[in-house]
DNA sequence: AAACTGAAAACTGTTGACAGTTTGCGGGCC
DNA sequence: GGCCCGCAAACTGTCAACAGTTTTCAGTTT
């Protein structure tokens, strides 16, 4: 593993493995992240660690207080709401400029995603929602607009740390995959306005699901 | 200046200038950051103002290579372009939110803003810029969105950036200032899909005058 | 027994020095 | 005379130690 001298940074390698530390719930909501203890355990100084620790933090996923450390972000419902707001701009924005701007090729691949889709919720639910992601980046990769796609990229990051661990309902998933087709068929026809309408009608189906199950964990935990 | 201890973390304090510096343009577009010079004038160790230089790339104000330092970002018509569509994702759901969740408070701070600006327009050309900013924070503080209105900050960040130096076109301000209007009128009807239109004309509008005089201004450099 | 006080431990904030890479310049070679 | 090689300077990347603040806990007091 660590014979191979790395090219990269240690502060960049120590951004990718905490991300995943983080995103993969090994460090859970809430808990605090200790520069000395992830240094030691990275084998790396503190120096790289910290600035990792600083990234994420500007990424969103980590929260700061002066002198107190920081912890895994752990967010409530408002703090939930507040970040649909911000993904319904983007990504409507995003359905829109997709519609008005993709190539065939990439109609063809949103139609293939789809079908991975339909794979995914036959077979595995987790595998399910990671081709969800894929369909939602191919769009964003339509729109051809890449400050847009980044804070997508970031904001995207956030809903599945709030996801970590959380119960999927079927009926809502069916639901999902009815509004993806609708957005591939607006896509197709280059129908802006409609893209933007039904992405925005999808992404708040998908908050109120996921305040659901928020509020139901929330409830068992105190 | 420096008698009296600040509370503030030295990296805190190094981002606030640091910012300062490149916002005022003292640190020009595509000029390097170099990090032990700039540390010895502001009196502080490297540590503190790499991170503060750090903080500022991901703000998007500097750019970055590995080994090969940072520099003030220096933006070019596609990139600009590419903002403009961030800026319109975020201000254009800013401005629909805003028409469905203004206060009446809200709107009286829109009126009275509206009014510097008229102010501003006849007396200081460089000052009604300033009052036009203010106007679109008013717009996002009337929307409520927190994680909207942090993006918002940072794009418009970027915008001053870019507008470092440049002349003004009054003609332009006049129809900005019309487009103003029509965005007031619009949030006190509570008309968001109105709104959010108005304002995406509006960006179009000031991104076009703004790609003019880019183009203007990197003709004569070369 | 509960609450306050003080010191010690743990952790973050900062510093100066060391290591590795890139860049620019001068000498040698074709 | 022009091009390539190699060295040195400058700068970024990294590290280990020091300083300041917050938290914790034991001892004392009421």
């Amino acid at each position: 593993m660590t014979g191979i001298p790395q090219r990269q940074s240690l502060a960049g390698q120590a951004v990718d493995v905490l991300r995943g530390l983080v995103l993969t719930g090994e460090i859970a909501p809430g808990a605090r992240v200790n520069e000395v203890d992830l240094a030691q355990r990275m084998r790396i100084s503190r120096g790289p660690l910290r600035e990792a620790v600083r990234h994420l933090i500007s990424e969103g996923l980590l929260v700061y207080e002066p002198h107190r450390g920081t912890r895994v972000r752990r967010a409530d419902a408002q703090e939930t709401r507040a970040l649909f707001e911000l993904r319904a701009a983007l990504e409507c924005a995003a359905a829109g400029l997709a519609a008005t701007r993709r190539t065939d090729a990439d109609l063809s691949r949103l139609r293939l995603v789809m079908h991975d889709t339909r794979l995914g919720f036959e077979s595995d639910r987790r595998a399910a929602y990671h081709v969800d992601l894929a369909f939602h980046r191919a769009i964003v990769a339509a729109a051809a607009s890449p400050l847009i796609a980044d804070q997508v990229r970031l904001v995207q990051q956030q809903v599945i740390l709030l996801r970590s661990r959380h119960a999927i309902d079927p009926g809502h998933e069916r639901a999902s995959m009815d509004d993806h087709d609708l957005l591939v068929a607006a896509i197709g026809a280059r129908d802006s306005a409609e893209a933007a309408r039904i992405m925005a009608v999808h992404l708040d189906r998908v908050r109120d699901q996921m305040l659901a199950t928020l509020e139901e964990g929330q409830g068992g935990v105190g």
